[in-house]
This record gives structure tokens, sequence and C-alpha cells, in this order.
DNA sequence: GCGACAG
DNA sequence: ATCTTGTCGC
């Protein structure tokens, strides 16, 4: 059941998806295209959507990718959409998008066809936009995260939205950095993340009144950073987003009811959920294995999943 | 050998 | 990412 780790691709492939992030990176649109971005209220904004995967404990290949869609201001739950997917590329600092953005792709496009009047205006994405590693062959003044990828594939307004900082272009989690969040007073309170090349890459965010650790903050597409900042608070009862939030829970909710049945006993004491309420929506379950494999909506197929062909469980 | 390291 | 229950506090 347990499948193995995969090791770190070859120098090849990491070429390959070097280029493939230069070359989807000129398609991004890091300022506000809707009317509601701009709007003091966001007068205009309805459905906020968050994806997620969540990973088997001991199997670095089964995970569930998660699709959420929350009403906004409300953020009740108004769609969720779970599946069990095989992995099949290395988590590699840099490349996060290349081992979970087919798969949520996926989800976008599944919501594409049976509920368009439910897809999200907006998607939050655990991970970085322009926050990450600048491609060194490039003149761009900022990088491409799994949010950007997303946005550019999906043509969403994304906002990348990670727990911690990645200490690219110049930026450390040092001592002034700590002074700096140390001095965030209110929840919505942030400063600046500014890059070597003096280019604001995102911000430091106090998500809310009492959190210490403060949320990282970048655009990912079809948004600018002012309004990403703003409407990521709006969007925070805790310290994630909600709309991430209920996608992580839901999603690792999902893998503990699909390997409850046979991996754990029948010891199973209620616990005491509290963030358990809506759920009138489709899982994709009931006829099919819930497994989908190798599912690439690159432009360019990567490498690693033509040599590796891991689509099948002995 | 040491430090880095989104998820 | 994942390993983990109860407990202290507002």
């Amino acid at each position: 059941m347990a499948r193995k780790a995969a090791g770190r691709p070859p120098e090849e492939t990491l070429s390959l998806w070097k280029r493939e992030q230069a070359l989807l990176k000129t398609l991004v649109v890091d300022r506000d295209t809707e009317a509601w971005q701009r709007d003091p209220a966001f007068s205009g904004l309805q459905r906020v959507g968050g994806v997620d995967v969540s990973f088997v404990k001991g199997d670095s290949v089964s995970a569930c990718a998660s699709l959420v869609v929350l009403s906004y201001p409300e953020l009740e739950v108004m769609y969720e959409d779970c599946r069990m997917v095989s992995l099949t590329a290395p988590y590699v600092s840099g490349f996060l998008a290349f081992r979970e953005v087919p798969f949520l792709v996926d989800a976008v496009q599944q919501l594409r066809e049976k509920e368009p009047r439910l897809m999200p205006q907006v998607l939050f994405v655990d991970g970085n936009g322009v926050l990450h590693h600048r491609a060194s062959s490039s003149s761009a003044p900022a990088g491409f995260g799994v949010a950007c990828h997303l946005g550019v594939l999906t043509d969403l307004p994304c906002i990348g939205v990670a727990k911690k900082l990645l200490q690219v272009d110049g930026l450390e989690n040092n001592a002034l950095h700590k002074e700096k969040i140390r001095l965030l007073k209110a929840g919505g309170d942030s400063f600046p993340l500014m890059g070597g090349s003096g280019t604001v890459l995102g911000m430091a965010l106090k998500s809310h009144d009492h959190s210490t650790k403060p949320l990282y903050v970048s655009v990912g597409h079809k948004m600018s950073l002012e309004a990403a900042v703003r409407l990521t608070h709006g969007c925070c009862k805790f310290r994630i987003p909600e709309p991430v939030r209920q996608a992580d829970i839901r999603s690792r909710d999902y893998i503990r009811r699909t390997l409850g049945v046979q991996g754990a006993p029948a010891l199973q004491p209620e616990r005491s959920k509290k963030a358990q309420r809506p759920k009138a929506c489709p899982q994709g379950v009931s006829e099919e294995p819930a497994v989908s494999c190798c599912v690439v909506n690159c432009s360019v197929k990567s490498t690693w999943q033509r040599t590796e062909p891991t689509c099948q469980s002995p």
C-alpha cells in the first residue's frame, strides 16, 4: 500500500521544469483585472476558493487533492471536492507545482464542467506566488511559484499564502525579520518583503489579532498585492485563510475516512469536532476507484512522468 | 561536514 | 507534508 518516496529528479528534468516556469511566467498578470478587486468592500465578490493536497502518512505517493468554494463574505462552504490521487513527481523546493498542480487544475476543470455557476472568483493556494526563486536566466523581477502556476493554467485570479518564509532573493528569516514580525500589532498589519532587486515580492501579514506567526502573501495571478493582502485578511477566521483551511481539513478527513475502513481497528471514539457542518456536495465517489493517474496538463510533459510509470499498484 | 528546505 | 491528546485560556 504505502509506496516509497521518489528520489530527486535528474538534472535534465529540473532543466525542463525551469524552462516551463520561465515560459509560463511571461503570462502572469500581477494587477487587478476584476472590478470587485478594487472595491473597498469587495462588492461583487461572492465565491472564494481554496485548494490543498494532503498526504497519507507513510506514503509519499497517495494523497487527497481538494477544492472547496466558500461564500463571501459569510465564508460558508458551498462546494467540496476531494479525490484520491497518485503523485508521480517528488517534492523539490522550488518546484512544488510540478508535484501538485496537475491535480488541482483537474479539480478546477471538473467544477467548470459540472457546476460552472460555483466557479470561485479567486483561488487561495497553499504556497507562494511571485515570492519565489528567480530564474537566473530571466530578467523578470519576480519568481513563479505554485500560485502563479495554477493561476496561469486555470486563468483564475490566485493568491499565494505560505506559512513559512521562503528565503530567496536576499530574504532571510533573521533577527531583523523576526523583530519586524514582533512589531505587527493588530490583525491586518503587514510589512513588505523586498527582494534584492528592490521589488516587493510579497507581504508578511498578521492574519488576526492573536496570531504570532505571520502569513506570507504573494501575488499568484490576476490580482494586485494590495488586494491580495486585504482579501486574505478578510478571509481569516483563524490564522489560515478559511478557504485553504477548509480544503486542508476536508482533504485530511477524506483520507481518514478512506483509510479508516481497513487501516484502523473498530475503536474510533467520537472526537469533539466543531468545524464539520455543511456537506452537501459531490465527492466524486460511488463509482470510481477514486484514483486518477498521470494527469498532466502542462505544455511540456515532464521527463519524470514519462520515465516513471507509477500508475499501477501491485 | 553544514546549512537550507513553499508543501 | 506527517508524527499527536489533553489541556490551559479567553
